[in-house]
RNA sequence: CGGGGCGUAGCGCAGCCCGGUAGCGCGCCUGCUUUGGGAGCAGGAUGUCGGAGGUUCAAAUCCUCUCGCCCCGACCA
C-alpha cells in the first residue's frame, strides 16, 4: 500500500501519557489511538498487526479441531444468575439495562452463553468432543487500566470452550489447546514460557498460563533453572524446609520495642535477623478472621491462603479487628495466648526456635517464643510466595524469578458450569452426564504488545516476520522519474510475489522516512534512489540487524523469498 | 478506593507563584530553494487555556466545585 494515501500518524515525540514502551511505540507508529482510559482505536497500521495476530491463532486453531463461531457481546443477566457469576464478579463486569429494564452485561469471557448454546444443541455424547472458540471483543471494567493494549478495559480475545463426555477426554482437549497454544506463540514470533497458574474467578482445577518473559510483565514467574518445572508465583509450591533449628529452649521473655511495628522497625531495634522472628497477620476471609504466621524475611501468598480456606480472597484485617483480637494495636500481634482466632503457621515456622513475635500488647514483643511449649498452631502449611533459592518442587534445581506478560491461559474447568447449568448429553449408558469442560483464552492486543516489548531498540519496533503489519517497507529516497519507475515495478512485483509492501511515496525528504520505518519496523527496508541506481543496485536494510546490502533490482525478489523463509520460520 | 501528578493550538511544552487582552518548538497551509538519516528562507492558519460557579475594573493565573487522563499503592504490621 502507499504511504501517501494511508493514515500513519507517526510521532516525532513521545505522547505524555505513556510510559511502557509497546504502549509509546503503538502510539508513535500511528497503530492505536486511545477514546477513553484503556479504550482505544485500532489505526489501519495496529489492525494490520491485530488481524496477523488472529489469523495465526485461527488456523492453529482450526488445525486442532476448534470451530469458529461468534456470540454476542452482550447477555442477559439470567445467564449470569444461574452460575452466580452476576453477584460474584463484582465491578469488573459492566452491567447495564436495556429499554424494558432488563439487565444485562458486556461478556468480559463467554462461559454461561457458551453453556447455554451447548446444552439447547447438543444432546449426545456422539457429537463429543467438541471445542468452539471465537474471536472477540470483550470488555472487563478494570480497576486500574494501563499500559495501553496491554491491560485495557475493552480488548480482542480468543476464547475457545471444550466439551467432553470424560475425564481423559477432557485431558486429551486439554493436551490438544495447550499444544496448540504453543504453535501459536511460537509462530507469532515470541520467546515465551507455559506455567502452572491458579484458576482464579474462572474457577476449575488445573490451568497454565503462557507468559512472555519482560521486564514489564505484571505477573511474576518461578521457574526452575533446572528440569522443566514453571509457576506464576500466586500459584508455585514452596516444600516444607528440610532443616531443624536444634539450639536449645530458651525461656521466653517479654521485652519492650517502643513503637516498632514492621519487620524491619523490630529487628533493626533488637539487632537480629529477619529469619528469627514470626510475623502473624490477622485476615479476614469472608465472615472469618484467621491468624496466619510467617518467618520475617518471608511474604504471604494471599492466593495460596484464600485457597485453602475456600474463599475467593483475603485481605488483611483493619486495626480496629487486630486492636478487638489482640488487645493491641496492629505491629503487635502474635499468637501466645490468642485465643478467639485459628491460628495457621507456614511450613517454616515448624523448625524455628527461639523466635521474637508481637505480645498482643502495645509496644512489646516476646524473645525466644518457642512452639507448642509456649504457643499452638492449628495447621501448618505452604502460605509463602517462593523466593529465589528455594528449591525447585518438582524435580530438581533451584527456582528463579522472573516477569512476565500473560498473553493465555488455558483451563481445565470440569464440571463447574456445565452442572450449575444443566449442560448434560447422554452418554453410551443412555445415562445424563454433565459434560466436562475446559476454557481457553489468548489475549490479542495484548500478544501485539508483548511482541514490542520483546522487539525494539531506540528507533522503534522490529517486529516478527509473522505479524509485522507489512513484510517489506520500499523508500523511494529521490524524486527522480528513474527512481520512481524502479519502484514502481518493484512494488507491483513483490506484491504479485505475495509480499505485503508499504511504498513510502510521500514527499518527505530521505531522513523522515528512514526514522518512520525504522520506527514501523517491518522486517525489510528496500531503499531506492538515484545513489544506488546509478550502480544498478537498490539497497536492502534488514531491520533486526541493521545490516545493509546492494543488490539488483531483478534479483531482489529470489533474495527476499528465501530470506523471509529463514526469519519467517525462526520468527525473527 | 487511597496517594501523587497533569489538563493551555494536531503533538511536546512554557506562561500560573506575583491577575492586565496567550506564547515557544515540531507539525499543518502557500511560495521559492533544497532533497541518501527528522532541510532553509519568506509568508500564513489554528486556542470555548478541560467544564461550571465565584472574587475582581480585569482571571489561563486567585477561590470553590466538577469532569477527564497518567503514575504509584490497595493494607506484608
Amino acid at each position: 500500500m502507499k504511504m501517501s494515501q494511508l493514515l500513519i500518524p507517526t510521532l516525532r515525540d513521545d505522547p505524555g501519557e505513556a510510559e511502557t514502551v509497546s504502549h509509546r511505540l503503538m502510539l508513535r507508529a500511528g497503530m492505536i489511538r486511545k477514546v477513553a482510559a484503556g479504550i482505544y482505536t485500532y489505526l489501519p497500521l495496529g489492525l494490520r498487526v491485530i488481524r496477523k495476530i488472529e489469523q495465526i491463532i485461527r488456523e492453529e486453531m482450526n488445525r486442532a479441531g476448534a470451530q469458529e463461531l461468534l456470540m454476542p457481546i452482550a447477555s442477559p443477566a439470567e445467564l449470569w444468575k444461574e452460575t452466580a457469576r452476576w453477584d460474584y464478579y463484582g465491578k469488573e463486569l459492566l452491567r447495564f439495562k436495556d429499554r424494558h429494564e432488563r439487565d444485562f452485561c458486556l461478556g468480559p469471557t463467554h462461559e454461561e452463553v457458551i453453556t447455554d448454546l451447548f446444552r439447547r444443541e447438543v444432546r449426545s455424547y456422539r457429537q463429543l468432543p467438541l471445542n468452539l472458540y471465537q474471536i472477540q471483543t470483550k470488555f472487563r471494567d478494570e480497576i486500574r487500566p494501563r499500559f495501553g493494549l496491554m491491560r485495557g478495559r475493552e480488548f480482542i480475545m480468543k476464547d475457545a470452550y471444550s466439551f467432553d463426555i470424560d475425564e481423559s477426554g477432557a485431558k486429551t482437549s486439554y493436551q490438544t489447546m495447550y499444544d496448540a497454544y504453543t504453535r501459536i506463540f511460537t509462530r507469532c514470533g515470541l520467546t515465551f514460557r507455559a506455567v502452572e497458574a491458579d484458576t482464579g474467578l474462572i474457577g476449575g482445577d488445573v490451568s497454565h498460563e503462557f507468559m512472555v518473559l519482560a521486564e514489564t510483565g505484571e505477573a511474576t514467574v518461578a521457574y526452575s533453572n533446572e528440569g522443566s518445572y514453571a509457576a506464576n508465583l500466586e500459584r508455585a509450591e514452596v516444600l516444607p524446609p528440610s532443616d531443624v533449628d536444634t539450639t536449645p529452649h530458651q525461656p521466653m521473655t517479654p521485652i519492650a520495642t517502643p513503637q516498632r511495628r514492621t519487620v524491619d522497625e523490630v529487628t533493626t531495634f533488637l539487632k537480629i535477623s529477619p529469619r528469627q522472628l514470626v510475623k502473624t497477620l490477622l485476615y479476614r476471609a469472608g465472615v472469618d478472621t484467621v491468624a496466619v504466621l510467617i518467618r520475617g524475611d518471608h511474604e504471604v501468598n494471599e492466593v495460596k491462603l484464600a485457597r485453602l480456606l475456600q474463599v475467593t480472597d483475603v485481605v488483611l484485617a483493619d486495626p480496629e479487628t487486630v486492636q478487638r483480637i489482640t488487645g493491641a494495636p496492629p505491629g503487635f500481634a502474635g499468637p501466645v495466648g490468642l485465643e478467639q482466632v485459628r491460628i495457621l503457621a507456614d511450613h517454616a515456622i515448624k523448625g524455628m526456635r527461639n523466635v521474637v513475635i508481637g505480645a498482643n500488647k502495645a509496644d512489646t514483643h516476646y524473645q525466644n517464643a518457642n512452639l507448642d511449649r509456649d504457643f499452638r498452631v492449628e495447621q501448618f502449611v505452604d502460605l509463602r510466595n517462593a523466593q529465589p533459592g528455594d528449591p525447585s518442587p518438582r524435580g530438581t534445581g533451584m527456582l528463579s524469578l522472573a516477569k512476565g506478560i500473560e498473553v493465555g491461559q488455558v483451563f481445565l474447568l470440569g464440571t463447574k458450569y456445565s452442572q450449575k447449568m444443566t449442560a448434560t448429553v447422554l452418554d453410551d449408558q443412555g445415562k445424563e452426564r454433565p459434560a466436562i469442560m475446559g476454557c481457553y483464552g489468548i489475549g490479542v492486543g495484548r500478544t501485539a504488545a508483548a511482541a514490542i516489548e520483546q522487539n525494539h531498540d531506540e528507533k522503534g519496533i522490529s517486529w516478527p516476520y509473522p505479524i509485522a503489519p507489512f513484510h517489506a517497507h520500499l523508500l523511494t529516497v529521490s524524486q527522480s522519474e528513474r527512481t520512481t519507475d524502479v519502484a514502481s515495478r518493484l512494488y507491483t512485483d513483490l506484491m504479485a510475489a505475495g509480499f505485503e509492501v508499504l511504498w513510502d511515496d510521500r514527499g518527505e525528504r530521505a531522513g523522515v522516512k528512514f526514522n518512520d520505518a525504522d520506527l514501523i519496523g517491518a522486517p525489510f527496508q528496500l531503499i531506492v534512489g538515484d545513489k544506488g541506481l546509478a550502480d544498478g543496485v537498490i539497497e536492502m536494510k534488514i531491520r533486526r540487524s541493521g545490516t545493509k546490502s546492494r543488490i539488483a533490482p531483478h534479483e531482489l525478489i529470489a533474495h527476499l523469498k528465501t530470506l523471509s523463509l529463514e526469519i519467517g520460520q525462526s520468527a525473527g
